[in-house]
Formats: C-alpha cells, structure tokens, sequence
DNA sequence: CGCAGACTTGACCGCGCTCAATGCGAGTGG
DNA sequence: CCACTCGCATTGAGCGCGGTCAAGTCTGCG
C-alpha cells in the first residue's frame, strides 16, 4: 500500500487550509473562502523538524515565515558575547519570523522544542498577496503590531514584577493557548526546559525551580517534570494581578 | 506681510515632504519620487502639541499612525492598576502608534514631552495606499518588524544587564539618533525626565541618579540637568558592551 | 521671593543571583 | 538486570545590586 496514491499527484504539495484544524488561527481567517485557494497556492507545507532543529537561523537571508503546525518553537536572539536570549514560544496555529519582515536578515534563530511541523509562507509571495487582498494586509499588520505589544507586555513583566509574579503570567499564558487550540486549560505539558522559561523570563534556573516548588506547596499548582496542572487559575491571576492579559494572549 | 500668502492657497494643508529635511529617515524614503504626491496626498500637517499634551490615547479607537516632525513623544501603557510603564521615546524621523496599526484601539498613549509638531497619517488611507505601492508596504513591515526588534532588545537590557549597562545602552542609543539627524552625537539635552527614563529602564528614579553621578566622577560623561555630554564614547560601549546595537538604533 | 516639582544623596534591607551539592529520570552498554 | 553517565531539576547558604524610605538640594516659574 506504499505505493498506490494517485490523487495526492494532483496536488502533490499544496496545502488544503480548509481542512487544517487551525484556519480559525491561522492566515486563513483574514481570507475570504474565494481568495483561500491563493494563499494555498503560495505554501509550501509539510516540513517537519526534530527537537533541536533550526527552522531558521539568525543573520541568514530572510525568506520565509512560518506558521506552526504541531509541536512548538522557541526563538532567540544570540548576542554578540554568545550569550542566548529568548525572545519568545510559538504554539500551533502562531507565525514565526515576523520580528524580520521587511529586513533583509532573520532577527533571530527559531527551534524545535519537540517534533515539529511547520508550513512555511516565502516573503516575496507573501508580500505580493498581501498588496493584492486588503483583509490579509490589514491582518498582517495587525499580527505583527500585537507581536509588538507582546513585547512591551514583556518588557513590563520584566521591569516591574517579581520572579512569582513573571511565573504566573507565563502559565497562564500558556493555559489561555491551550484553550484556545480546544485543549486543557488546566493539565497540559510545558514545551520549554525550566532553563528557557528562566531565559526567557530574565531569572536564574534556580528561582523558577524554587518559584515551582513554591507554589506547589501553596496548592496553587502541581508539577512533575513538565507536567502541569493549574490547581488555582484564580490564585495566579490573583499573583500576576495587572498581567491577566499576559505577555502573550 | 502677513496677509498677502496666495501661493499657499493652491493646496493648503498639503504636505510638502520634498522639502521636509526629515524625509531620508520618514516614509518617503521607500517611495519614488512619482508616487511622492500620492502620500503627501494623505497626509495631515503641522499639528502641534505643547509638552505634556496627548498625541493619542490608550484603549480611544485608532485612526492615524504619527510620524515626528520636530520635538518628541513618549509612550506608555496604562496597567489597570494605575501604572504607567513607558515603551519608547521618539524623536524627528520616526514613526509613532505602530504598535496598534490593525487594531481597534490605540494600545498605548502618546504624550508630548516638549513642544512637538507631527504629520499624520490617517490609517484606512495609509492602508489603502500601501496595498498600491508595494515598496511602501515593504518599508511599513520593515518598520514594525524592527519595532519588534526594538522592544526584544529592551527586553533583553531589562533581563539581563545591570543599571549601569542599561543607562549607557539609552545614552549611546540617543546619541545615534541625534548623530542620524545631523546633530551632535556628544552633545545633547535630554528630552524626557529622569522619572521617565527610570520607568523606561525598568529602575528607581534615584538609581538613575547615582549612575549619572557614577558616570560623571569616572569622566565617562558631563551632565547637568537634562544638558548632556558623552565625553567617552567607547568607555560606555565597553559599559553595554553586547549593546552597541541598542534598544533603539 | 517662595513654592512645587525635579533631582541628588545617604542609610538600610530584601529579592534573587551565584556557587555548590544533591536528586532524579532516561538512555547506554557490559 | 544493574551500574554508569549525562542532562536536567531541585535545594541550600551567602551576598550584592538595586529598591525603599527619608532628607536635602536645585531649578524654573508665577
């Protein structure tokens, strides 16, 4: 049966967003369904990446973003000393690489954190359509100002918040992502190493460790490993007060 | 003289962006010269606002993006506790209200930090005219992309370096942005308080303070008030060493 | 001249970083 | 099947940067 598939011949790589679980998050959801076939027409589908690859790489010529699938990604931006920087995590349904839009270089480089699947959107097709249907260019814009407000939102985490409260706002971050993709608020398995959540968050290993721990003791949550579940969502609103909108919606 | 002005009544509230001194640092630069009148077309001119007056304001439905004639603004957010946290400062050349273009409502408040005079950019029509001009929606997500980048730096500033590298880093980021009009890199006078550079930075008004006077008794600086000299460039660079880059560029 | 707001300086202390050791689970090979 | 290792996570002890609180000084403006 390996070797019997006709119709795929058809259309051997071009992507059916119709069908894709996450249109409703996606680039779709700009596109009337008339105009759906011509961002299908300029995807390229299908990559997958194991834990640890680089989708992209900082300082190589920007071509493409890309919208994950499956899996996760992290990015980050590696500083001129060697020192790693996270700037974020994308979960299905997220695009990756609109920090380089318009730039001639990636801005930072994107990983695997599982196994991943990807479909990737080349700039210059990308941006062609774009000029073409108002909706999708209307939406491009307003994907990319939220990524700025993100940011800020993150930049204020880390200026203005304790280790507990940063803590907070990530996993409720996270639980709302997960909600929306119709899973587990409240049970759900982190992508991240507790290194990349200390990275990203500005805090040393050791602090979300205690931070963890912490909290577990409080009832408010319970982990083993990357395993999570939310016992008290109130109590970590409660904690993060003024960021129940997060650092990332 | 100051009745007889015909010429002017041709086109009254036309922008003349040919002769704006800032129009290598502003959107006409991704234009040619052909296509020039099809935004000046859409420009609103020479509001002015007093220091301390609002250009726009946080959660009001959005309208325009702001480009900086001469003067400067400062943004901020909000927190619904009453906090304010600012997000950038913006001096002649650059473009304010990116943050919420494809939004509903302004996502943060533009206020006036001295007498600031600014050319508006109504967004439907900035929308509507960038769908045209492919080299214009090229430059506009070039521009957003870097505010992305702008604030991932800030973030990075915010997590990882100390008092000392975080004002050095803001100094020498001003001082590109004076050098880049045509102005003094070394000398020039601060736009925003030291309450606003504090919150900025993600520090105590009085830190500010001490690592100014640190500075000055090392002669890396001379400072009094807001008039500012950078007597050793590259002493600060070694400061914020990674930074060279900038919050800001 | 006097007041208010901005800025500076000093004393003190706590959060979170550092360093170091230990615990733990998964994968590997004898 | 156990011993070993390697990466990751946890826990503890000590300390320094920068926040907080409180005065004091400077500056511009009515």
């Amino acid at each position: 049966m390996a070797q019997a598939i006709p119709f795929r011949q058809v259309s051997p790589l071009k992507a059916s967003c119709q069908q894709c679980s996450l249109s409703n998050l996606c680039l779709p959801l700009a596109i009337g369904e008339n105009d759906l076939a011509r961002l299908e027409d300029i995807i390229q589908q299908g990559r997958i990446f194991n834990r640890g690859e680089h989708i992209f790489d900082q300082s190589t010529p920007y071509r493409s973003c890309f919208a994950v699938k499956s899996g996760s990604i992290k990015t980050s931006i590696i500083t001129e000393s060697g020192e790693e920087q996270v700037t974020g995590f994308f979960m299905p349904g997220e695009l990756v690489g609109l920090d380089s839009i318009g730039g001639e270089h990636y801005a930072c480089t994107a990983k695997a954190l599982e196994r991943t699947s990807v479909c990737e959107f080349p700039i210059d097709r990308l941006e062609e359509l774009t000029g073409k249907l108002p909706g999708l260019q209307h939406h491009m814009y307003h994907l990319m100002s939220q990524e700025i407000q993100n940011s800020h939102q993150l930049a204020m985490l880390l200026s203005k918040n304790t280790a507990e409260e940063r803590i907070a706002a990530l996993l409720l971050s996270l639980s709302s992502r997960f909600q929306r993709r119709r899973m587990s608020p409240t049970n759900f398995s982190l992508p991240m190493a507790r290194n990349d959540i200390a990275n990203f968050l500005g805090l040393a290993v050791e602090t979300v460790s205690r931070v963890f721990t912490r909290f577990q003791n409080q009832g408010i949550i319970k982990a083993r490993g990357r395993e999570v579940e939310l016992l008290d969502i109130e109590a970590l609103q409660l904690v993060s007060r003024e960021f129940s909108r997060q650092c990332n919606n």
